[in-house]
DNA sequence: TATTGTTATACTCTATAACTATA
DNA sequence: TATAGTTATAGAGTATAACAATA
């Protein structure tokens, strides 16, 4: 991708640095977003299941992490809850609270979009020398660690 | 924000590079969807409008652009037509055809949103000195050229 | 026959508001 | 009173399938 043939994105298209920015962030979300199709999960989804990968969470937390409404967090937990990757279970500790957790297959399924991530993005990766890597991942961190909370 | 502090998100922290750049995609995609937000606009819309800025589109055309169906296009027209931000009009040359163009609330809606954007991410940006946000530009650049078409 | 666009339908994601149960 | 979670409702975004009009 040339950055003449970005066209079509005109709004975005703001200057030098932000614009590489919006572009690559853009290319990568196309990215996830597909490979999360592919596996029949939303992009939201594989966030919670991300997120449940290594612990037991209640609706409020997950949805705070994620910036959404608990209402929307009930929403999608059901969801996957009816299709056998999450499962709820009540709080021992708090009768108001519900834990969250992933099921074998979802984690299986973590597992595998995972990879498929991986693979799917390194080749893009793989476009720079070992250092330069190095440099843009140091560079983005940079950029990351002085952005929102 | 520190590395440590990006924590919840696990499903994607899954290497060196690969994490940065995904973690750079979120935030970047967060900003750019709550700008909308405030501006009452979805994301999907503020593509459309972009793409709008300088020409005029099929339905189609647009589709296209943005990956999505046709039918999901008319849907994304039709509601922003209904709230005067952009017109349809029989194409001349082809009677299938309809253009899509912004009306004047919609091109002052692009600009305004575009300034909003630039504003938002600059202080990100920032963090880094001029030569540094140079060589970030060519990295990414190098890394976007690679990607899918 | 192929293409352009719309309509009908259905599902997911999202939010707001009202509610129950527990703290 | 405050918090955890659900339900009801509504709207946007998305896709598939069927369709009309034009090429």
């Amino acid at each position: 991708m040339n950055r003449s043939d970005r066209a079509p994105d005109g709004v975005f298209d703001q200057g030098e640095l932000v614009d590489s920015l919006v572009q690559a962030a853009f290319v990568t979300m196309a990215v996830l977003t597909e490979v999360a199709g592919d596996n029949e999960v939303s992009l939201t989804q594989l966030r919670v299941f991300g997120i449940l990968r290594d612990r037991r969470v209640g609706v409020t937390a997950l949805a705070n992490y994620l910036g959404l409404e608990k209402s929307t967090m009930t929403g999608l937990v059901g969801r996957a809850e009816k299709r056998g990757l999450l499962q709820r279970a009540p709080n021992p500790a708090d009768g108001r609270a519900v834990d969250v957790f992933l099921t074998a297959a979802g984690a299986e399924l973590v597992e595998r979009v995972h990879g498929h991530i991986a693979r799917t993005l390194a080749p893009m990766t793989d476009a720079l020398g070992p250092a330069e890597q190095r440099r843009l991942d140091t560079l983005l961190r940079r950029v990351l660690d002085s952005g929102p909370s």
